[in-house]
RNA sequence: GGACAAGUAGCUCAGUUGGUCAGAGCAUUCGGCUUACAUCCGAAAGGUCACAGGUUCGAGCCCUGUCUUGUCCACCA
């Protein structure tokens, strides 16, 4: 054995070991317990980040916990398609070669991109190996595989049959930039400086009343005005008319309860094609829906002389004009709101009318909600079962279509003889099923991402090997960031609940993101960007993963720095140190040995062994509490003081007599540091088995499935 | 405007139902190249556990209020 130990020269053999012995490919067995996790795939579109490294230190502890304890043990691994953000990810790389999507058709941009992601795909999957993620590949699977994707349109088909899924044109979130709409949960609102403009709004008689606005472009499309009835001041308005500043057309004022008295100057313009309120206002009054704005984020040529000016432009030059007619009354330039911007790249998103499909949320969330308040589904740390049902509480019906072209194509037909709509499961129809036309063309709109991998946990043992799913299904453990459980976890609940008629996962355990040694988010724009892999290589992944799992409760943010990794490569070093004294060093007595009485002796040895037996409790009740970073603590501190600082060197004198319990002790917290650093642990034990004088000791061909310890 | 966290040694964090709970790692200081490891060993220093009340025989741990920080939610033009 070396005198330190080198992670590079181990790792790779060891996970080829692995692998090769097929270790992380479980047996079904009725007789075993199954555990399970799903992990959450990582995009398919860039290398591994920090973030990843956490999840993979989490679940592989975990699945190497429970593989040791004797369950079939599953850790399925995956990887995204991850429809918009690979788009976004790849148009970027477009527009480095000055090209842009609109430069290809359909077909040849979803070809580019798969040529793309195939390749991250790869690299991803070689370093989740660096990482040693014990996963199971023989199951793995990608979000557009033919089989997941078959599923996805089976459960839209009975969606759609039960009435569940709908096509509508309604006001949705579109963002202008990334050219498609999204859900509610795609909106980021952030406070911007906005001026808030006060029109004056004339009658005939040449009265006025004023309305203060932020969006004065969409003027020249208002018909009405609003105050609510019982506003004592301007409830009498109600009914009377004033004339558009803009057009000069008649705006009837009428009353609905949702403007505000107090809030500006208690009346307000409506805009039902591009404002949320005003479209609820409008659908109840039986107002027009008039369009000013298109999905290029230009003014619609109802416009007139503004037609075709972006939204910026025309707002510059509505101001402009209704200055010069003396129709602005002031302006607060001061004025603070809160916008809704799209997550993906941070534009202003525009509320727009506009045809897609929608999913009625209301009786999966009831389900959804049911699974966690009876306790089918746990959340390890419970303060996140609140966040849940606050999301389930807020939810809207879900726009499941995206205008973009890297995703899941809907199956559905439009029949260009009799507009028909129809809906498979995947295969296009041969005639229309209306007017038996053949001329029939598919949506060209794709599903959320989200819409899919909120199948995943059934979709993928469904599809990996028969009797999977009856044994596997439901899941052990979700573990996953908090930042994705409205997104993914909730999303996975309610379909996972409609599709199955039971949970997806039995128990969520959310994580905290990775942060930086002050505490700071990590951003590449910030610069404070650790990659793992570059960790990995540098001090090994034990040292790396210890240091994640070391940081702080699982479902806190840590805050990781390079000391803290290089701590845990030292600990590395110990145990291998610690296996190197024992099996290296002349076990004859020393010569300037002192004689001790057997009674100190004997009591060393009872007290060494005492201690172990308190650490294997201990570590287990953590684990099974999911309290990591307590059972490293605890492991680490017996390893490190009390068998190498204590024990060892009170042996010493007398290794010979001592080698067993040193043995023994040894064996066993390999076997307890194994989940979380699996390489070093396993290195040395393999070393040991081909080592002579150990007999009775590191039996088991791998560490990776030796038992677990148990108190003796 | 709500919700949820967190405020404990210089730094990053543990402290599970109140009674060796005042801790760990890193950093610091002092002394050691002791034949497993200098990626080391030995020793030390360092906190009125944000603040103010309260419950209790006893409170970082429970209750009330205050302050600070962070995150999330929210259709007020």
């Amino acid at each position: 054995m070396d005198k330190t130990y080198d992670p590079k020269l181990h790792e790779e053999k060891i996970y080829t070991l692995w692998e090769k012995g097929g270790y992380f490919t479980p047996k079904i067995d009725k007789n075993k317990k199954p555990f399970t996790i799903i992990m959450p795939p990582p995009n398919a579109n860039d290398p591994l980040h920090i973030g990843h490294a956490r999840f993979v230190a989490v679940e592989d502890v975990l699945i190497r916990y429970h593989r040791m304890k004797g369950d079939s043990t599953l850790w399925l691994p995956g990887a995204d398609h991850a429809g918009i953000e690979t788009q976004f990810v790849f148009e970027k790389r477009l527009k480095e070669d000055g090209k842009s999507r609109f430069d290809f058709d359909q077909n040849t941009l979803y070809q580019m991109i798969w040529k793309y992601v195939q390749e991250n795909k790869k690299t991803m999957e070689g370093q989740l190996r660096i990482l040693g993620a014990s996963c199971d590949w023989t199951r793995g699977k990608f979000t557009l595989d033919p089989d997941i994707v078959k599923i996805v349109y089976k459960t839209f088909k009975k969606l759609y049959d039960n009435g569940l899924v709908y096509k509508g044109n309604k006001l949705v979130n579109y963002c202008t930039y990334c050219g498609t709409a999204y859900s509610e949960l795609e909106v980021d609102r952030v406070e911007k400086n906005i001026p808030l403009y006060y029109v004056k709004y004339s009658n005939a008689d040449g009265e006025f009343i004023t309305v203060a606005t932020t969006r004065p472009e969409t003027i020249f499309a208002d018909t009405h005005l609003a105050v609510n009835p019982k506003d004592k001041k301007r409830g009498k308005l109600i009914g009377t008319k004033v004339l558009n500043p803009l057009t000069n057309e008649e705006m009837e004022i009428i009353g609905d309860e949702f403007v505000d008295p107090e809030f500006g100057t208690g009346i307000v313009k409506l805009t039902p094609a591009h404002d949320f309120n005003d479209f609820e206002a409008a659908q109840k009054h039986d107002l027009p829906f008039i369009v000013a704005i298109n999905q290029d984020g230009k003014i619609t040529t109802i416009g007139k002389k503004y037609a075709g000016l972006t939204v910026k432009k025309a707002r510059e030059e509505v101001v402009k004009d209704l200055q010069e007619k003396g129709s602005i009354e002031k302006i607060d330039e001061n004025y603070k709101t809160v916008v809704g911007v799209c997550y993906r790249c941070k534009n202003t998103i525009e509320p727009m009318l506009s045809t897609q499909w929608f999913l009625k949320v209301e009786p999966l969330v009831k389900t959804a909600r049911e699974a966690v308040i009876s306790g089918k589904i746990k959340f390890a740390a419970q303060r996140f079962e609140k966040t849940y049902l606050h999301w389930l509480d807020i939810l809207r019906d879900w726009n499941i279509s995206r205008q973009i072209v890297w995703g899941i194509r809907m199956p559905v037909w439009y029949c260009s003889a009799c507009s028909q709509t129809i809906v498979t499961d995947g295969e296009k129809p041969e005639f229309c099923s209306n007017c038996q036309s053949a001329d029939l063309e598919q949506e060209s709109y794709t599903f959320d991402t989200w819409f899919s991998s909120g199948q995943w946990p059934f979709a993928t043992l469904q599809t990996t090997q028969p009797g999977d799913f009856e044994y596997f299904y439901p899941t052990s453990v979700m573990e996953t960031a908090y930042d994705i459980l409205p997104f993914w976890v909730m999303r996975m609940i309610m379909l996972g609940l409609y599709a199955t008629g039971e949970v997806p996962f039995k128990e969520v355990l959310i994580h905290g993101l990775v942060r930086d040694k002050q505490g700071q988010k990590i951003s590449k724009s910030k610069g404070n960007v650790i990659d793992p892999i570059v960790m990995a290589e540098k001090y090994g992944s034990d040292a790396l993963r210890m240091g994640i799992v070391w940081g702080a409760l699982v479902e806190n943010d840590i805050s990781l720095s390079e000391d803290n990794i290089r701590a845990q490569r030292n600990f590395a070093n110990k145990i291998w140190n610690v296996a190197r004294y024992i099996t290296t060093q002349s076990i004859e007595p020393r010569a300037k040995s002192i004689e001790k009485s057997k009674d100190t002796s004997k009591q060393d040895d009872a007290w060494i062994k005492e201690e172990l037996g308190k650490t294997i409790e201990r570590t287990t009740v953590l684990l099974e509490d999911y309290r990591l970073n307590e059972a490293a603590e605890e492991i680490y501190d017996f390893v490190w003081h009390k068998l190498a600082d204590v024990y060892l060197e009170k042996t010493k004198d007398r290794q010979s007599e001592a080698q067993p319990t040193l043995l023994f002790a040894l064996q066993e917290s390999l076997k307890l540091l194994h989940p979380f650093m699996p390489f070093v642990t396993e290195t040395i034990w393999q070393t040991l088995k081909e080592t002579k004088g150990v007999e009775g000791f590191f039996e088991e061909e791998a560490l990776i499935v030796a038992k677990w310890p148990e108190v003796v």
